[in-house]
DNA sequence: CAATATAGCACCGATTCAGTGCTATATGCC
DNA sequence: GGCATATAGCACTGAATCGGTGCTATATTG
């Protein structure tokens, strides 16, 4: 249905608030106590982040998971091939591909079907976005904008 | 799992298929033979792209589909859309937005989630991919180097 | 009238996904 | 050491979606 799936957005969630707390330790009950969410699936979610060597997991008590990397290293095509899998994408593996690992005809590709190519244009798109675009502002920004609207929306029985 | 469906890849093949023909129609049955698809889904595609305002529809014998628009302003989200319903973005609908239909806050927008975003950049991407992009190659010598893999895979002619 | 081809509607089987249960293991703190 | 906390791993179920089909009606050509 082209959409990412609920895991990919836990992941993203969990990802972008591990953003706002780089050097800290984020858990599973952190993350739940915070936003609406499954926590099992939620820790599955890491799980799978952390064998996918994304964010490192510390066990035990006052454990939890912190980033591997820099924001800016961390690209949304990461994040998904994490969790859903790498798209069946790779080459063009149609039959002109097996000749010799490369697409000989690669240049006027007759074969390759329109949907490998819009895959791959979306692939391109995840892949060059990172981690950190997908943060909208500064942490204590946000807290604050966040602060104003609860205000405006819990004081005018308006709208 | 963040892959177009088969219905819009049919509807891809159909439409490029069509492009190679523009002012002829396309039947579904002319379809079926050229690619191996089934014919009733692709019959149910087709009605769909027709709804749409994508394809013209010709009833009864000789009848068959057209492009209603030139391959240039027939958009990727278009196609998309039409097949698979529009993914419920429209616009930001948090509660930031229910105000007066914009997004107030929307240079810092601190509600949008990720996936949001996400889903914004992939749509805009669609809607920048016009359909005569997504054709490879002009048909005479799409067709030339089609008949040249199949000569060099059969190792014997006359396939 | 017969053949062709789209229009419309409803249905079924298979796949995928969201979410949960249960158990094991590692760590910190008393 | 023992307990609470937190991740690791595995498997399962119910629900939603998707791929594909059956059947019938309607329009057009000859």
């Amino acid at each position: 249905m082209l959409q990412l799936t609920k895991r990919s957005e836990y992941a993203l969630i969990a990802l972008v608030h591990m953003v706002d707390r780089e050097g800290e330790v984020t858990s599973v009950r952190e993350l739940c106590e915070r936003y609406p969410l499954p926590k099992r699936l939620v820790a599955e979610v890491l799980k799978d982040l952390s064998h996918a060597g994304l964010v490192i997991s510390q066990r035990g008590a006052q454990g939890g998971y912190s980033l591997a990397q820099a924001a800016e290293s961390i690209t949304l095509g990461q994040i998904v091939g994490a969790i859903e899998g790498a798209p069946a994408l790779t080459n063009c593996d149609s039959i002109a591909s097996t000749r010799d690992g490369g697409c000989e005809v690669h240049p006027v590709c007759p074969i390759r079907s329109p949907v490998e190519r819009v895959r791959e244009h979306l692939w391109r798109l995840f892949e060059a976005t990172t981690l950190r675009s997908l943060v909208p502002a500064p942490h204590a920004n946000r807290e604050a904008v966040i602060q104003r609207l609860r205000e405006s929306l819990a004081g005018s029985p308006s709208a």
